[in-house]
DNA sequence: ATGAAAAGAAGAAACGTTTCGTTTATATTT
DNA sequence: AAATATAAACGAAACGTTTCTTCTTTTCAT
């Protein structure tokens, strides 16, 4: 059966501890580096990680927390974290969130209990406690995509007011006025509002409540109920142009604009958030501020590898990225009417 | 720090082995549970799962290769199949294979390095090759979604030619008898076709090459491509009905014909499969065939934890559901016509 | 050629469990 | 009450590594 470092020994002669040295990096004398390569390769033997963590306390694995994976941002973000998980040796454990506080603090229980080397999160929560236990434990941990207010944690993000902003003043700059918003209340949600507003204050437009729709969270649903409320405004109050802050929320977009017949960008003017394949596909192509998944992942994963290898008084990282504008043709340019 | 069982012992004045039975789930006199309680609650011990793993060659932790998990579908089974493994104390070790059979079996030769008790898989590939290293190291394995024919292998699949032959013939019931299909040419998308073709053939209408399209695999802009290639038919030979075999590709069909402006079901009848929450808002309600999404999770976690016990003596399972129709608005009854 | 310094190899102990063979305590039978 | 059967506790060995200390070999300068 599987054969073990001491069955090495017996086929090389050399010590037990010769040869972890080496496996390791160390160095041998070159005759005996060959006798063992030759030996592995021979016996295809591969180290026990069971037995090896056991001393090194490491498992080799690392937690990925996510928030919600059966959405299409999260199954992009696993599949990159995933990927360079996998590159560099390490098994990712995934739990999903499910939107859900509690589970999420469970989540972070299960893979301390795991005893995983370190832990990824795309945190549902907005306070720090949920993560307690690995923190006493010591499991360094970065968040992506959403960081924790106020917490002394690596993370990663995109600049998501200033994202917002940026597409707010392209609708603005093509004589766009009475500007609608659909969000949700999560992180991302708010600071993308947050973007809306500061972009409508400083063109000194104001910002009517009845522009503004939100829910809890970013779905299909929140677009198509919101673009219904706003269509339903009397015609002379009804917005040109409405923004929203996440891709499946411009799904339910189009799909209400659709049904109510009302074309774009004739009638009503979209710009949205991600570029996701159905973009390519999707008729008017839609005007998006486009996120860096990749870059997230990577940097994330850079970052909590980062940590692994040092002794502890690695400084905090905040690394805060930023996503760019992407044309389609789902915006009109009302300047050209004149 | 963390505490071990030796913490327990000195706690108790037990010996370990008395101690690890009664934590294995074996009997000891009621005083001394007692004292063990009291000691694991006090010292809050967490048995180390490298150690008990180097002896029993557990590690709890199973691996789950899907073949693409940005997918909606892929997205939605891992979220049920990860919950149903977090509450039976496995973790789950996530791997993408991106639709791509050399990273499939990188990731089965990457989870048995990573001795993993058991692998759940959504194959790429056709023929099962690439299990070969799980199977030499005595891995269980288990399909799920799409089964490989001719292996000797647990799996749950639903049945795929049924559900579809479903599908057209209540199109056919409608009056339908121009009918095309779109379809990929992966496992699912084949068969799907397949049911397609019993249906037409029973109900003795003919299929014209031109009434299918297919590419390799099920995506939105298949479903775009292929309605915009059948509605460049001829006004006569234009089908009245699409049959397409997955979700995404619906997406695109929709995303077509509301380019074309096309009236679904005025101008055309549409039915797919899975009943994935964007069909909530779909304009018109798709009628789709769902699947067990959580049933086909379930049983494979079901039939995979059952031989996790088995002293590898049971016999293979194949476990085949039933998808069902769920009735939208997207199929014109041609009946009424007259 | 000699000695010191550097590099490499060896051996043993440790990591935290489970398991197995043995001994001791409790329960049952006559 | 003694003998036997049963149940529970014990102690040591084992799992497959890494790591630490000691010992040996090689290298290099003199």
């Amino acid at each position: 059966m599987e054969s073990t470092i001491k069955d090495i020994k017996r086929e090389t002669g050399l010590a037990l501890s010769t040869i972890s040295k080496y496996l390791n990096g160390g160095n041998v004398r070159p005759e005996n580096r060959k006798k063992i390569e030759e030996a592995v390769k021979k016996l295809d033997y591969h180290p026990n990680e069971m037995a090896r963590g056991l001393i090194t306390r490491k498992t080799r694995t690392i937690g990925f927390v996510i928030y919600d994976i059966s959405g299409t941002f999260g199954g992009l973000l696993t599949h990159f974290v995933g990927d360079l998980m996998r590159q560099s040796g390490y098994g990712m454990i995934i739990c999903d969130s499910n939107n859900d506080k509690d589970i999420e603090a469970q989540n972070i229980k299960f893979l301390v209990e795991k005893k995983v080397d370190g832990i990824l999160v795309i945190p549902v929560s907005s306070d720090e406690d949920f993560l307690d236990c690995a923190r006493r434990a010591d499991i360094p941990i970065v968040t992506l995509d959403r960081s924790i207010p106020g917490a002394h944690l690596d993370c990663v993000t995109i600049d998501n007011a200033a994202a917002a902003q940026t597409a707010v003043e392209y609708l603005i700059e093509r004589g766009h006025e009475k500007i609608a918003a659909i969000y949700s209340e999560e992180y991302t949600g708010k600071q993308r509002r947050d973007g809306y507003r500061n972009a409508m204050k400083k063109a000194g437009l104001g910002i009517s409540g009845s522009y503004e729709y939100h829910e809890k969270i970013h779905s299909v649903s929140l677009g198509y109920t919101g673009t219904k409320k706003l269509l339903a405004l009397p015609k002379k109050e009804r917005p040109t142009a409405i923004f929203m802050s996440n891709y499946e929320v411009a799904l339910g977009v189009v799909m209400a604009i659709n049904e109510q017949g009302i074309s774009c960008p004739g009638d009503i003017s979209l710009i949205s958030f991600d570029a996701l394949t159905l973009n390519l596909v999707m008729k008017p192509m839609m005007t998006v501020m486009v996120q860096p998944m990749e870059e997230i992942a990577s940097e994330a994963v850079r970052i909590l590898m980062a940590r692994l290898q040092s002794d502890g008084q690695m400084a905090i990282q905040r690394v805060l990225l930023s996503a760019e504008l992407r044309e389609g043709d789902s915006v009109r340019d009302l300047r050209s009417r004149r």
